[in-house]
DNA sequence: ATAATATATGAACACGTGGGCATGTGTTCA
DNA sequence: TGAACACATGCCCACGTGTTCATATATTAT
């Protein structure tokens, strides 16, 4: 079984498993599919937002509460529930001047649980 | 319930909660618990890894195959490759020049569809 | 209205990271 | 032994991102 392939940079040999790749190509999902899936663990991926995530399972929050729970300011809380917002992966309730955050659905539990799994072997 | 806390910066107000932060605070997770946490989900974060891992579920594959199924240089799969396998998500074998890869453990699948799970409302 | 306070946001900076290029290592074949 | 090849890796750079600082917005109290 000869490769026919043009004039390609790379890894042009007969140990290519040409039948194998096509097969999987063929089940790849969209392209967009695979950018979304980066971008949501993107966001888990920074763990002052792990942490306010795990915080926010426990109990609702206000910014000022969680800025005093990681001892951080209430600026850099601020910036990482806007990007947790953007992700859906919070929601918040304003009262007078106070904005209560908590978690949108269950799926960031049971993601962490199975990541809780990998990291203890 | 007057606050007591000296000078600092962020945040001195009496609204804030600390009854529910030192409830939360006591429930926390070790510090490194957290970044082992973030430092997974960093590795997932990135399209081109979510790809190599997608594939590596359908099919063990060599360096040669992946780069040419997702289109890239050996060079640029080869150092992903590197990061996956110290995350310890995907483990190789060796059959002469060739190096086959796959995935090292089912977590990596369960993550995902929790994660689609997600993205589909 | 003015002051005080909770939160949001824009600009800027320091830092980490993905991938290209060149090269090194290990293996097969002539 | 030497050429060809699969793969790994160090260096580099362009780019993205987390936090700080300063400031804006919204709400309450005086």
């Amino acid at each position: 079984m000869k490769k026919k392939l043009g004039t390609i940079e790379r890894c042009i040999s007969d140990v290519i498993h040409e039948d194998v790749v096509n097969k999987v190509k063929e089940k790849m999902h969209d392209e967009q599919t695979f950018y979304e899936l980066a971008d949501l663990f993107k966001v888990f991926g920074d763990s002052t937002r792990i942490k306010i995530l795990w915080a926010l399972d426990e109990a609702e929050m206000c910014v000022c509460d969680i800025a005093a729970l990681l001892n951080m300011s209430q600026s850099a809380i601020s910036h990482q529930l806007r990007v947790l917002r953007q992700a859906n992966l919070v929601k918040n309730r304003k009262e007078g001047k106070v904005v209560y955050y908590s978690l949108s659905d269950e799926h960031v539990k049971l993601i962490f649980n199975q990541a809780l799994d990998h990291i203890n072997e």
